[in-house]
DNA sequence: ATTTGATCATTT
DNA sequence: AAATGATCAAAT
C-alpha cells in the first residue's frame, strides 16, 4: 500500500491526528508490515511505520521529511506520564562544517519545523500495543531558537577549530554532539587544533530531552 | 558505502 | 534514573 504525500500542512495534520489514539499493532496491520519482536534489531521500525503511514517523501534526501511543506517528522518514545525517554537524532555532522551560518545549518533546517508524534513506549509494553499519542506540529519560539543557535555555534566552533578533546555530549544546553556511526570502530579523518589528520568517530547532532519535554508540555498548556 | 530511521547498553 | 557512548537495519 502505498501512499501519496500530504499536499497541504493541514492535510499532513488531518492524517496525523486520526493516528491519535491508535495502537502501533493497528498501524502495522494496515500496512501488513513486518513486525519485529523487538527493536534491538529493528530501531528504525516505529519511525519508519509511521513516515509510510503519513506519506512522508523526502526518504533518503538530506532533506525535510515533507519536502513540499518543509517539515521534518520525528517519532518520540514517552513515558506514560508523557516524558520523553529518549535524545532525538536531528542530522549528521559535517567536519568540518560547510554550512557557514546557523540560518544555512542542516539542524535548522530540519528543525524550523517538526511535527512530533509521542508514542507511548514506556515499561516493557509489547511493541504493537504501544499507543500513539497526538501529534504536535512544533516550531521553536525565539528563546528556543536563540539557544539552539548558541549551541551549534559553539558546537560548530570547536569542530571548525579541531577541539575534538573539548567535543563531548556534555556540551550543549538543548543541542548536543554524539558519536553516529555504525560502531565504535568506524572513522573518519579530521584536521584536529595542531593541523594534524587524526580519527574519530563519525558525529551527530542530537537534541536534549529537556528541550523535548518543554516541546510536549507547552502543547499540554496552551 | 552512506544516509535515513532511531534505540540499546554502559557509565555516571 | 538519567545521560553518554555504542550500535542496528532498510533504502539507496
Amino acid at each position: 500500500m502505498n501512499i501519496l504525500p500530504p499536499t497541504s500542512e493541514t492535510e499532513l495534520l488531518n492524517r496525523a491526528y486520526t493516528l491519535a489514539g491508535k495502537t502501533l499493532g493497528d498501524i502495522a496491520k494496515l500496512h501488513q508490515k513486518y513486525v519485529p519482536t523487538s527493536l534491538i534489531h529493528a530501531k528504525g521500525w516505529i519511525g519508519q511505520l509511521i513516515e509510510k503511514t503519513l506519506g512522508a517523501n523526502g526518504s533518503n534526501l538530506d532533506q525535510p521529511d515533507f519536502i513540499n511543506l518543509g517539515i521534518e517528522l520525528k517519532t518520540l518514545p514517552v513515558t506514560a506520564q508523557g516524558f520523553p525517554c529518549e535524545s532525538t537524532y536531528i542530522c549528521a555532522a559535517s567536519i568540518p562544517c560547510e554550512d557557514k551560518t546557523w540560518e544555512q545549518s542542516r539542524v535548522w533546517r530540519k528543525m524550523e519545523k517538526m511535527l512530533w508524534v509521542p508514542i507511548e513506549s514506556n515499561s516493557e509494553k509489547p511493541l504493537l500495543a504501544q499507543r500513539i499519542g497526538t501529534p504536535i506540529l512544533w516550531s521553536p519560539s525565539i528563546r528556543i531558537v536563540t539557544q539552539l543557535r548558541e549551541d551549534w555555534e559553539e558546537l560548530t566552533e570547536l569542530m571548525t577549530l579541531g577541539n575534538f578533546e573539548d567535543l563531548s555530549a556534555h556540551k550543549g544546553k538543548y543541542l548536543q554532539i554524539r558519536p553516529k556511526a555504525a560502531n565504535a570502530k568506524t572513522f573518519i579523518q579530521v584536521i584536529d587544533h595542531q593541523g594534524q589528520s587524526i580519527s574519530i568517530v563519525p558525529k551527530g547532532f542530537y537534541i536534549r530531552t529537556i528541550l523535548t519535554r518543554q516541546i510536549i508540555e507547552h502543547h499540554y498548556c496552551t
